[in-house]
DNA sequence: TATGAATGAGGCTTCATTCAT
DNA sequence: CATGAATGAAGCCTCATTCAT
């Protein structure tokens, strides 16, 4: 990749960063390319020689969060082989990635409402990419009896739900930092999957 | 109550539940005047009869809502002497309520990002009431030891969350029937405040 | 037809006629919605009431000048017997038409450039109709040997295009009225079909 | 002339001649910069140096074409002594440049929609040197009777007009080949001046 | 000479809102 | 009460143009 090329995607990478932050906070609608530009001190038009329209932003910023999700996933399942500390590892990080860097629009929010056509396809697969890492990780517990095979799926969407939803009350100026937090969310979430003892 | 004012009254739970609805599936911003007026056969001047503006008739559903689900959540705790039985059924009752209400949005939204001033007081205190009857139902289970005490709003999110989630990956067509689908969910998401058992 | 109906086609006649005779003379590129409101003492907006957008409302005035057109010259056919006559009348009511109704874009510019899809074999089909009006008046010229069968196209077209072209030099301060020039051209184009008595 | 001037020269003849052919397809103001350039192999910025800006552009072009069909007709009289012969082969060459050079725009396209000022006053100018040699050439006609002196300027334009409009109807996989369409054309063009002899 | 990047004016379009009837 | 029509603010997007390198 030539010097240019990499400037060019650094810009890019900048864009979307600033972008998503704005539009976490936002919303999608309520976000203009103006306060985008004007967020990185460009203006409007500038924004356009990078991409194709408003959705595009969009579009492209899901994609990397996803991806870069679906990277730190995969590299937990590779380096842990407990898989109780695999699932904790999973969730500490997902919780760490949803506070740092604002991607609970990514993770959260309904496709459907914001996609179409091949872009939709493309989340959507990504968003299922994702889904069968933390299934991966689900099912490698199986064997301590704590959830049922069939129940995976259903187990993965409470969990997700639980945490994606951190958004929604979590709050830098709460009590606890978020190391601890993570850690707490964690304990409590482990209980789901962890074997019953009655 | 004037035989008129019933009648108004009822054409704006027509209008609510018919903007709910849409507005459910396609976003606020992506949801016009025009659209929940033709839906209910009027035309888009007719709703300023009945709500000042599109903001007031996207208020005044979530209040109605909330409302709802805070009526719902009170009864089951007048109702319920067994604290399980009671966080059960809760639980179960916010499912169906989900799924059949479509209601998502006033749970599920972040609402900063739709209200300001007066509108956002009554919203946040609305969920804030919600929200203090489920920690009155976890509270109740405090003496089975499942969680600490200064844990309950962190549990109350994350059993929010699981359920709130639901709307991303629900689907009428799904293997398990709704009712299947609460009571599995509950069984679940009862762990996280079930005792240990260590 | 409604009272409402027939007020809304004569406000959407209005505006065509006020676009085209904008666009006729700037160019539709060089035409703003802004300035066929303002032409009409509307304001930009309330365009989009009658008409989807810029292109639709091309689109339509297009039409309306062919089918008038081909509604011209289907009248002129069927009350004229004799073929000369008839091309006759056909001529100098084009060449009328276009100095009235501003028509050339419609009977002048290149489809492909402005039309695309549904619209674009609209418009073409239009003007075949037309094309064979013109056709039919030649070919009962034929038995005069004024022209072979396998030239009607071809004539068909000198006839249009020298006629179309008035516009680019047709000027009403110029020496001839309007009738004595339609008439004169008339004699001139005739030309070309007569018999020839070499 | 210095060889940068004259490679300069040759770019600048390039560049006119890959945006008329663009501009002859899609419209003047359906072409963008970025596309003659893309055209070119060359980047928006680099037209810049050879032109002043994008109407400078298309004057020049204009001015290019105008002056080679000046340059065409203009030897065409000097070379031709027989009247009907010259005119004829006028007709001809009208014909195939049209063709082959893509020029309607050049000569067929409303000069105020697209100039103004001394812009204006050149295409102008140039147009009427194009006119007045044709002028001439019915002129020298007029012995023959054909048409009347303060006809000329009517009669040219018809003759420009039949021909000028071709670009609407011809195509290359016509039944005709160019020159057998050429030589049609001019025939019955030439009915049109030739002497009546009723 | 050439170009990648940035700019900003201008135009299209949407849509909540108003209001006379 | 209802509605057809009109409005205007706001936002997206295009693209000719500029300029430092």
């Amino acid at each position: 990749m030539s010097l240019r090329t990499l400037k060019t995607k650094k810009k890019k990478t900048e864009i979307i960063q600033s972008a998503t932050s704005i539009i976490e906070e936002k919303g999608f609608h309520n976000t203009t390319m103006e306060e985008i530009a004007a967020n990185l001190l460009m203006t409007k038009g500038s924004l356009y020689y990078y991409f194709k329209n408003k959705q595009d932003l969009l579009f492209q910023s899901q994609v990397l969060l996803l991806e870069q999700s679906i990277g730190n996933i995969a590299s937990i399942i590779e380096n842990n082989t407990n898989p109780k500390n695999a699932l904790k590892k999973a969730i500490t990080t997902h919780i760490e990635y949803l506070i740092e860097e604002q991607a609970t629009f990514a993770m959260g929010v309904n496709p459907e409402q914001f996609f179409e056509g091949d872009q939709l396809d493309t989340i959507l697969e990504l968003r299922h990419n994702y889904a069968q890492h933390v299934d991966q990780l689900l099912l490698n517990m199986m064997e301590e009896k704590a959830i049922e095979t069939k129940d995976v799926k259903l187990v993965r969407n409470l969990l997700l739900g639980a945490m994606n939803w951190m958004i929604e009350w979590y709050s830098p100026q709460g009590s606890l930092g978020s190391d601890e937090l993570a850690e707490k969310m964690t304990m409590y979430l482990m209980k789901i999957v962890e074997t019953e003892s009655k």
